[in-house]
DNA sequence: ACATCAACTGTACTTTGGTTCAATAGGCGC
DNA sequence: GCGCCTATTGAACCAAAGTACAGTTGATGT
């Protein structure tokens, strides 16, 4: 099986590479020119805020290629649409190589993957999890809720970085950064970091 | 992983053994005589024109519970009710070892297992031509490299758990969940829980 | 002009997380 | 028996995360 990463610009991740290091990497302008016939996998990446009608044309795939999307960050629409338009699976941009190759293999087969959490709301009921969490506040929308500059703080810290390295990147001072969660902590409801994260990530409703 | 076969009987079928050998089976009646606090993949069979309802009591699984439904016929109702009551997956009764494996591999990781046609039908989308999945379990590496209590610890962190919350869950010190996590990082290479919890997650490196 | 809000920063503080010294006890292979 | 690993815990410690209270600046709207 080929693997085809599409992304805005021909820049693979190294995690990538690291799945399938004979993958190919092309800017979606260029999708046309894949070789017909022999199947293929194509990663196609949706950055944040992007949706599938922004990065692939709403062309029919043709019947060699199998379609795998990948969200830098997984939303619940964004996935159902894109299986609803006949992708195969969705996963994290950043999903280490191990996970890459266990979608590749399972959509190889004709299977298809989905996220957990995803799943969960489809099938739709009460799930274990949710009863876990004894009272639930309702849920916000993340990044509607939260100004520009604390989306950019969620985003990082969801992606591991700590309060010093964040300030670094964003070029404030880690006061600043505390200040912020501070403020997203509060207006999402939530704890700490972690579960940032995890609500950031698409992990946990 | 414990694995507990419950039935009408305590008459496990050929295959259950061959792909567990030291599974346990029991009654639906004796399911209070389950020893606490280990993990244990509880495979509920459910016989053809029964509910979830009959085979098992409403009450709520506890947290080191998985629940896999083993369906005679496996019906998408039937199905997605399970799901919607918290069970990690539903499979055949009369399903090959080698299935039964890879489902509890996929459960016992944390995933769901859940057949094509019902996903396809929840999604509602294009449908594909299917091929049947040849082989394979999805695997994750993490699990392997650490010690049964370690992936305990490790789970119920990556959910966004604080270490006195673990300790309380597994009747053990903060003191020892730190211990646990410490090597926890040191045989993943990680740096702290957030990391941990995007590695387990899948969402990173 | 005034109110409001986002962004930013400081000092000081409490809590949590994580590490570094230990140590004890049980299981398992050689 | 003797290592080796796992599970468990203690005390002490440092670093990071998070909170409380307080303040400046600039943009925006009424």
């Amino acid at each position: 099986m080929n693997h085809c990463f599409v992304d805005r610009d021909a820049l693979p991740l190294p995690t990538w590479l690291e799945a399938f290091p004979r993958a190919r990497v092309m800017r979606r302008e260029q999708l046309g020119l894949l070789p017909s016939g022999e199947p293929v996998v194509l990663w196609v990446r949706l950055r944040s805020g992007e949706t599938l009608d922004s990065a692939m044309p709403p062309a029919a795939l043709a019947a060699w290629q199998l379609l795998v999307l990948l969200a830098d960050e997984p939303d619940d629409e964004v996935v159902a649409d894109a299986l609803g338009r006949g992708a195969s699976g969705c996963c994290n941009t950043h999903a280490a190589p191990e996970v890459l190759q266990q979608v590749a293999l399972v959509v190889g087969n004709g299977g298809l993957w989905v996220g957990q959490s995803l799943l969960r709301r489809l099938v739709g009921g009460t799930s274990r999890a949710l009863a876990a969490r004894s009272e639930r506040p309702p849920r916000v929308d993340w990044s509607t809720v939260l100004s520009e500059r604390e989306v950019q703080v969620a985003r990082l810290v969801a992606g591991g970085a700590s309060n010093r390295e964040v300030a670094d990147q964003l070029s404030i001072t880690e006061r600043t950064v505390k200040a912020h969660l501070s403020a997203i902590f509060e207006k999402l409801g939530l704890r700490d970091r972690l579960q940032l994260s995890l609500r950031i990530n698409g992990v946990q409703v």
